[in-house]
DNA sequence: TTGTAAGCGTTATCAG
DNA sequence: CTGATAACGCTTACAA
């Protein structure tokens, strides 16, 4: 089946293509009332379908934005298991496809630039999740393009950033145990690394704790990978070792359920013999036996909240405006915390 | 920053962009030795990244695949929160990077078709999740590339099916159920259309009924949407209006994760009071509690199988051979079946 | 307001 | 084995 081009329709319209082209543009004021029902009328008869390969190469918008997500410590798979990167792109696709945009998810192998990928598609802006190696942004600064981190705690004004208060997350969670009467509280997390988040979840675990004028203890807390796996693990450690604590502080949910499963099959019930708290609230929180009491995030909304952004820095043209987009946080209580008090 | 061409590679290298092409495509043969050389040099040299869009103008491949999954019903989402649809986006994903490809995820609104996409972006093979109305497939042919359809039961030769025996599925479930001593058996379920893969459960969870000589009773049977949020429905309709049911068969993990947690919020232990089977084998099933005895089907490996079928097609350049592909499965038992006999 | 035509970067044909 | 050169479909000055 021949494909019906852009001088088919010019063609059937009685115009040029240059008309036409400005139609589908969205520039209708350069032509006259006339010929923008003659080619309207055209386009709809033919079933024209612009081609975006064309459209990219001749130096306009490819309308794909890119999304970088997090891999597999092998780099064989993208973290796509984790439900809060699919709630995340589940969000940033459905703003991005009333607009008429497409994404194209990839992750990035260790030490590798996004540039290639960027060159090769002509990306129109991109979404980036995870953090990684300074390099790596260095590179990222050089494509020309809008771009929106999320999660990273990089200080840099050539990106939008979108976050919550990690800090305040980590804080009101600890709270949270403190103020049903826990005093000797553990904390498992991901690894700690500088201006990560989980490390301003961490400090917000101190800070708490501090306030409280309770003993921070560096044997109480377990650091690992953000993974079920580790909280397994460390539910199984905690049984065995840590006996003294009546709560723990996880710093992702994912690994919570780990905890709490490492816990029971030790023979400890949550929150009868330990308390836990999670967080992200992922929507298997709600769905875990026991419910998940942990702080949350509204996932979707940031992924929308990206995808506005993006949108709007290619609508007007404008610069990317450099700010941090700070979302709303909360506890949600369940059934994973006890009340000793 | 200016782009670099390949025309500037053969420049650099001295040789016409022609000869640069050919080697880019891997017909090394068609230049000699010197000149491979020379141009290798100049491509590492310059950095040289090509771009797609112009490749795929040109009338080649655009080394991207689309990949379709159903929405949400208000077709606002992808269903990408079902851990089934990431695990297999994960498994053809990681298959076609490695070859080079890309891959762009969509739904297909109701009563569209997928020629548009295809058209727009020149996609070079689909895969197709989910179930379709007949037009759609009937539209889908007309589209000119490879097509690996996932959990159709459409009998068409133009697309490649990759399957797992549902009925045998549906079949081993019911009678682990019926060697456990459990005679009363329940069953909740997606909505029964004809083809689709619940109907195929369906008819397996009767067959087994049927050669153990017990009653088929349709009120038994619940039927509603494929969703956590019903399975949690049907647990308390179970726990209030058939207490006779010592088991069910829950045709989705998901939904037997809600009969679980609907029997439990009624005050019904699993599977001390009733037993439940599940399907697919999600991630989750291992990680809920208790654990999820179900029947599983390797779901990545699917993806895998989905996206080599269709780079050999796209290789060799032969024809889609139109087979079936069944995948294995088995019972995993787990937790949630209890032993009567 | 409209049309012409020169690119955009690649591939592929077809002579040398 | 090599190198011009004409597509591919679209956008956008620029000219009319």
């Amino acid at each position: 089946m021949k494909r019906t081009t852009i001088k088919d329709v010019a063609e059937r319209a009685g115009v040029s293509t240059a008309a036409v082209s400005y139609v589908l543009n969205g520039r209708e004021g350069k032509v006259s009332g006339d010929t923008l029902l003659k080619i309207k009328e055209a386009v709809a008869a033919l079933n024209y379908i612009p081609d975006y390969s064309a459209r990219s190469l001749a130096g306009n918008r490819s309308n794909l934005i890119g999304v970088v997500i997090p891999q597999t410590e092998d780099q064989k798979r993208l973290l796509l298991e984790n439900p809060f990167y699919s709630d995340l792109i589940c969000g940033i696709e459905s703003e991005l496809r009333q607009r008429g945009y497409h994404i194209l998810i990839s992750g990035v192998d260790k030490g590798q630039s996004y540039l290639d990928l960027t060159m090769q598609r002509n990306l129109d802006g991109a979404v980036i999740m995870g953090i990684y190696q300074e390099s790596f942004y260095e590179e990222l600064k050089k494509v020309e393009i809008p771009i929106v981190l999320i999660d990273s705690y990089i200080n840099d004004d050539s990106f939008k950033k979108i976050r919550i208060d990690d800090e305040l997350g980590g804080y009101l969670a600890t709270k949270h145990l403190i103020d049903n009467g826990h005093t000797n509280i553990g904390l498992v997390t991901g690894s700690i690394r500088k201006d990560g988040v989980v490390e301003k979840r961490y400090l917000g675990y101190k800070r708490a704790l501090q306030e409280a004028n309770l003993f921070y203890d560096h044997d109480c807390v377990l650091e690992g990978a953000v993974s079920y796996e580790f909280g397994l693990e460390a539910g199984k450690l905690i049984s065995s070792q840590h006996k003294n604590m009546t709560a723990v502080f996880v710093t992702s949910d994912m690994m919570a359920f780990g905890v709490i499963n490492g816990l029971r099959e030790e023979g400890l019930q949550v929150p009868k013999d330990i308390s836990v708290i999670g967080f992200d609230d992922i929507s298997l929180a709600d769905i875990f036996y026991p419910r998940l009491t942990t702080v949350h995030q509204d996932i979707k909304a940031r992924g929308i909240e990206a995808a506005k952004h993006l949108m709007d820095v290619l609508a007007r043209k404008e610069d990317l405006d450099t700010g941090v987009v700070l979302q709303p946080i909360s506890i949600i209580e369940r059934d994973t915390v006890r009340k000793l008090n």
